[in-house]
RNA sequence: GUUCAAAACAU
């Protein structure tokens, strides 16, 4: 079983998905309990592939398997429902995360899965909302900070990006590479490039490793805004850096 | 050992 599981993770992390599940079934109908998070990485599988159905009917046949789905799995489901714009769903499941049966709890992923699904639904007001909620279970990390700072940069709305930024560092959170860069691509798709180098510098300067993400952000930027040789000046600051292009 | 956030991609 110990061997099972294992084979089972690696075949996930190796894109051989469907392998995966042909051996949690075989084993399932041989009679062998498999780990509960072997059963939470095919959950997460069958989300990222948008097989919410499967998702769930496997979730809800843990228990006949002497397994009790945890907020892993929930928060799993959570977001394939999130990432698929599926916002009722979303909430009938956060529903039962909160209220139904109750050996659950939400947790502070469980709340950034909703964060996130609200924010790329377009529904800041309910992301607002769900703000209130989450205080009562938790405290707020870089995550959550950085989706906000995705949210508000996707909508141009960058004073707010810099204000979720200023507010995560008086509060003690350090910005990660990931915030920065969310902030980054905001300034550089509307327009301001000279923001989005300053973020940089101070990238840089908090010992911050600019990885490939940040520098297509910025290169992209440079390019739809026909500084071509600003562009390719930094592309070749990439490659000093030690960065393979993709 | 399992769940959450960032970029680009012509025809």
């Amino acid at each position: 079983p110990y061997t099972f599981n294992k084979s089972l993770h690696h075949l996930i992390r190796s894109n051989c998905g469907d392998l995966s599940l042909k051996l949690l079934f075989h084993f399932l109908s041989r009679g062998y309990t498999p780990h509960l998070s072997s059963f939470n990485s095919v959950i997460s599988y069958f989300c990222k592939l948008g097989h919410l159905n499967s998702a769930q009917n496997l979730l809800n046949s843990m228990p006949k398997f002497n397994c009790s789905p945890d907020i892993v799995s929930y928060n799993s489901l959570l977001d394939g429902y999130c990432r698929f714009l599926n916002i009722r769903g979303a909430c009938l499941i956060m529903k039962r995360i909160c209220c139904g049966g109750g050996n659950v709890r939400p947790d502070l992923v469980t709340f950034n899965i909703m964060f996130n699904g609200f924010c790329k639904a377009g529904m800041e007001g309910a992301a607002f909302m769900y703000m209130g909620v989450m205080w009562k279970y938790c405290i707020p990390n870089v995550v959550t900070h950085s989706t906000f700072i995705d949210m508000f940069s996707k909508m141009g709305n960058l004073d707010m990006g810099f204000r979720v930024l200023n507010g995560m560092r008086r509060d003690g959170i350090l910005p990660n590479s990931v915030v920065f860069t969310s902030l980054i691509d905001g300034c550089c798709k509307f327009g301001n490039m000279g923001e989005a180098f300053q973020l940089y510098g101070e990238m840089t300067e908090s010992s911050l490793l600019p990885n490939v993400v940040t520098y297509t952000a910025l290169i992209d930027g440079l390019c739809k805004q026909g500084m071509l040789e600003r562009a390719e000046f930094l592309f070749s600051k990439m490659l000093e850096d030690g960065i393979r292009p993709n």
